[in-house]
RNA sequence: GCCCAGGUAGCUCAGUUGGUAGAGCAGCGGACUGAAAAUCCGCGUGUCGGUGGUUCGAAUCCGCCCCUGGGCA
């Protein structure tokens, strides 16, 4: 499952939120003299570190990490994006070991079989469309998109605004049916696959990690972070702005919320989003050894030398 | 002690002129091919506070009791 011993190449660590993977991945970098790059997509933005669980300064003087708070409020990432960066991250690291970690399913599909090859959107275009189907409503905008993509209508038309957009957006700018590229996926050209792991563990487990860890962001100051954040200019539309607890506390922030209540609202948001990465894990990632024990369990005994895999 | 308002799904509440209940949230499951910590889809039997009665039939009407909130003493 994990090739510890054979040099370089890559590795994943995968896992839901909160399940000790990146205690796993600092202790399997350390002993293989690897390289961290990050897979989740919340944690390549700079402006949160502490809410968005990021490594700490002390963590990056054990290991290098790669790929945290590489960018900023202005910018967006995409699965295509960050697989670029994934790549090159994983390349430049040889003839170390790269440990690619992180909770993002849908990058981690992506760096394991690739992705079809569309060309890149300008933005332009997807603004265009973001407002038609604003205008239209989404249900005339998925009729009106089935007639000009039978393709697609024949498979059937996806309920979701964010999915008949990217359908919309690949018929305009490429002539053809988004189903017509989904066949082929074109594999990224990576060193050796040394084996990945998926840290699963059952619901009832996660809770109170969640919950203790909320309260350590909690502890170390993620409230003045949030706060100092807002006073800034671009945050409401920052990919950040999605991030688990800034909404919830930015009502605490604005007084429309109790702390407390703001840190429950936050804990069902973190709870439903293991939920689904559960799912990815178990659906969709099925190769990655899946394994219930908690990271730092499992940290310890690669430190002692008595590897998982 | 008296008066008023309530007691319906884990929570907040709907429930029309009596025909044995339904929304939101939570919860659970699933999807995901360039926004993914996002977005979307599916799943609702619960002594209708208790008890007696009226009725073919009561969450719905009547009596008594219990509990909660508010008011008056």
């Amino acid at each position: 499952m994990l090739r510890v011993d054979e040099p370089g190449g890559f590795c994943i660590v995968a896992g839901t939120t909160a399940s000790g993977k990146s205690a796993l991945a600092l202790a399997l970098a350390e002993r293989c003299n690897g390289v961290i790059v990050n897979a989740d997509s919340i944690q390549l933005y700079r402006s949160l570190p502490i809410l968005t669980a990021q490594p700490t300064e002390a963590d990056r003087e054990r290991v290098p990490h790669e790929l945290y708070g590489v960018l900023g409020d202005e910018e967006r990432c995409s699965v295509a994006h960050w697989l670029e960066l994934a790549v090159d991250a994983v390349c430049l690291a040889q003839p170390r070991r790269a440990v690619v970690v992180g909770g993002t399913g849908f990058y981690l599909e992506a760096l394991l079989r690739g992705l079809p090859d569309v060309p890149r959107t300008p933005p332009a275009l997807r603004q265009r469309l973001a407002g038609r189907l604003e205008t239209l409503g989404r249900d005339r905008f998925a009729k009106a998109l089935g007639q000009d993509d039978p393709e697609l209508a024949a498979r059937g038309l996806p309920q979701d605004p964010q999915r008949l957009l990217r359908a919309a957006e690949v018929l305009e700018l490429t002539g053809r049916s988004i189903v017509s590229f989904e066949a082929s996926r074109t594999p990224p050209a990576l060193p050796a696959y040394r084996g990945g792991l998926a840290l699963a563990l059952q619901s009832e487990r996660v809770r109170p990690r969640i919950e203790r860890r909320l309260d350590s962001m909690l502890e170390a100051g993620a409230l003045d972070e949030l706060e100092a954040w807002r006073r800034g200019d671009n945050w409401t539309t920052s990919p950040l702005a999605k991030a688990d607890g800034v909404r919830e506390f930015g009502a605490y922030l604005d007084g429309d919320l109790s702390l407390n209540s703001a840190r429950a609202a936050t804990v069902v948001k973190v709870r439903r989003y293991a939920k689904r990465q559960r799912t990815w894990l178990r659906h969709r990632l099925r190769e990655l050894a899946a394994i219930a024990t908690p990271g730092e369990e499992l940290a310890a005994r690669v430190l002692r030398g008595d590897v998982a895999g």
